[in-house]
DNA sequence: CTGAAAGCGCTTACAG
DNA sequence: CTGAAAGCGCTTACAG
């Protein structure tokens, strides 16, 4: 293994000369940077990762609680997963995965014994039983999803409130007077998981104000779930001519239930989704959507917490306004 | 921060002795042990990672090395991934996710610096490129997959070529006489990934040797991609009364375009799955299926990354035998 | 612009 | 059965 003494003696310098070199923390002329340069490269040296934790207290390694659930949306899962270790790199940091079910014990560990110097927390619930933890670590904290009291937690995510309005407004405008919410599982609601009720929360909002006759159905992700869903849909409301699906997995079932059904879409109904833009597109039809930025929100997520651990910054909380991508699924009502 | 120093302070002993009582390298008497255990959760003590990893050259972290692309399976990976975690945590160790872009260099850097102790990489290829760095990172190294010559490497997988195999068995025994592969997305054979063609080589060869006519088709993970290759299936093979589908991605949309032909499942064509479990049970149609056991991967490889670890052990190449489940997707040919 | 040295919090021979 | 002490490989005041 090399260390930094290796270095330090092929370059002829010192172990804290060489520290410098890395660091930048201190000005290096431009010679011995050179040599010391030189001699990390021909070596082959990295520094060790225990010890510089050690003396300087900072691992260089985010810690990322994930849901390891099936009834979440798993892609979405994955492009959060891929954006913040992406990003995490540019930081020249590392990413640790945790899982949701470690619970309270293993936030605290992780934070007690020093493995990651900030986290990262997915699938946020209104109620956020974590958040005492949470608080208590002494480490900077990015919520991915908005609690009821966020206090001096960073959070940052769509913003779904504007999503559901949106959606709706979508649909009035294209003269829609009778449309369905076609949400996520029952479970997601009943889990309390923050965006699902922001969204519905906007989608009924903007219904009430547009005097657009909604109705909201959350569907578990199977075929005969969704079937059952429908079939309550279009007894509930005969008229609908607008659908607003915010549960990604059941996009293509939903589909191709339609079809069978022999509903044409847009034209004898129109529907919206919400959803990675990639997945918009690869449906059987191209999907007029509200795009969900989960990459956008990975890299965010790093960057908020790089900053609270530079500047120690303030906490803040950043919704991003939703995006509405026209695909041709979504027409005038009754035509 | 509490150290090793506060709990033997409190517990009245050396801080060797509440290290000890940690490891249990030696033995301590009932009572030492007791007060040092109360101290330990009195004060809510954990020893700092880095410290310890210094100390021991032992980080306790596993990296685990995955593709982040979208033409795999997401929901395959995730399920691995997760099953990685959980297992890891059972041994005591926490998981570091690089990605595959990250490169040789990532790969040596992670070595170098002592981040990880072990090295888990999935999506190995046929002729791995990777193979190489990882062998002369002195760190035991499990592939998920199995490339041309995995010389001191360990790897575990499902024996693709028996899946293959088995998946032709079975369509031969119902009297099929000709069947059809749907294969992974184009990309994925170029790529030379290790289990596309596994598969297809058992295939062809159970086909030949059973007298089975069989064509092969790659398709790529979006609905016009599946629809063009159904039509090349059918010009290609008119008598086709058997599908293997090899392509989790595109199941659903599979079954809803052979509805929409026309085709009834399993009275006008039997289809057979490669795929998780879960994926199998929700589609439109129960499906028959080789279960994807990404799961049993995953804890598999982090046992085997363990063992390699403690003992030093033999490096080995593990393949799970498949298991086809009937589900009714599959039947008599011609009735 | 650079070096010598203390110290980060553990583990583990060495000693008794 | 237990303790004192060296040492792991860095960083960072302290000094010049």
């Amino acid at each position: 293994m090399v260390t930094i003494a290796d270095v330090a003696r092929a370059a002829g310098v010192s172990p804290s000369t060489v520290s410098y070199v890395l660091s930048g923390r201190r000005s290096i002329s431009e010679d011995t940077r050179r040599r010391v340069q030189h001699s990390i490269s021909e070596l082959g040296y990295h520094p060790n990762a225990g010890a510089r934790a050690l003396a300087s207290s900072r691992t260089n390694v985010l810690a990322l609680v994930v849901p390891l659930r099936t009834d979440l949306n798993v892609p979405v899962v994955m492009q959060f997963v891929a954006a913040t270790v992406t990003e995490a790199r540019t930081y020249d940091h590392d990413v640790l995965l945790l899982t949701k079910n470690e619970g309270p014990d293993g936030l605290r560990r992780v934070a007690a014994s020093a493995i990651a110097d900030a986290l990262i927390v997915m699938d946020v619930e209104t109620s956020e039983p974590r958040l005492p933890v949470l608080r208590s670590l002494h480490r900077p904290v990015v919520l991915i999803g908005v609690p009821a009291d966020p206090g001096d937690l960073t959070c940052v995510d769509l913003d779904f409130t504007a999503a559901g309005a949106a959606s709706v407004t979508h649909l009035a405008d294209l003269g829609h007077r009778e449309v369905a919410l076609i949400g996520p599982s029952p479970a997601v609601y009943k889990r309390g998981t923050s965006y699902a009720g922001r969204f519905l929360r906007g989608f009924r909002q903007t219904a009430t104000k547009r005097k657009v006759r909604a109705g909201s159905f959350p569907c578990a992700p199977s075929y005969d779930a969704l079937r059952a869903c429908l079939d309550d849909v279009f007894a509930k409301h005969p008229g609908v001519t607008g659908l607003v699906v915010h549960n990604e997995a059941i996009l293509g079932p939903l589909l191709s239930e339609l079809n069978r059904r022999g509903k044409q879409v847009p034209r004898d109904i129109s529907v919206l989704a919400v959803c990675p833009e990639d997945m918009a597109e690869a449906q059987s039809v191209q999907l007029t959507s509200i795009a969900i930025p989960a990459a956008e929100l990975g890299s965010l997520a790093v960057e908020m917490a790089m900053r609270r651990l530079d500047d120690g910054g303030q906490a803040e909380v950043r919704l991003l306004s939703p995006r509405l991508t026209e695909r041709g699924s979504t027409g005038p009502a009754g035509t």
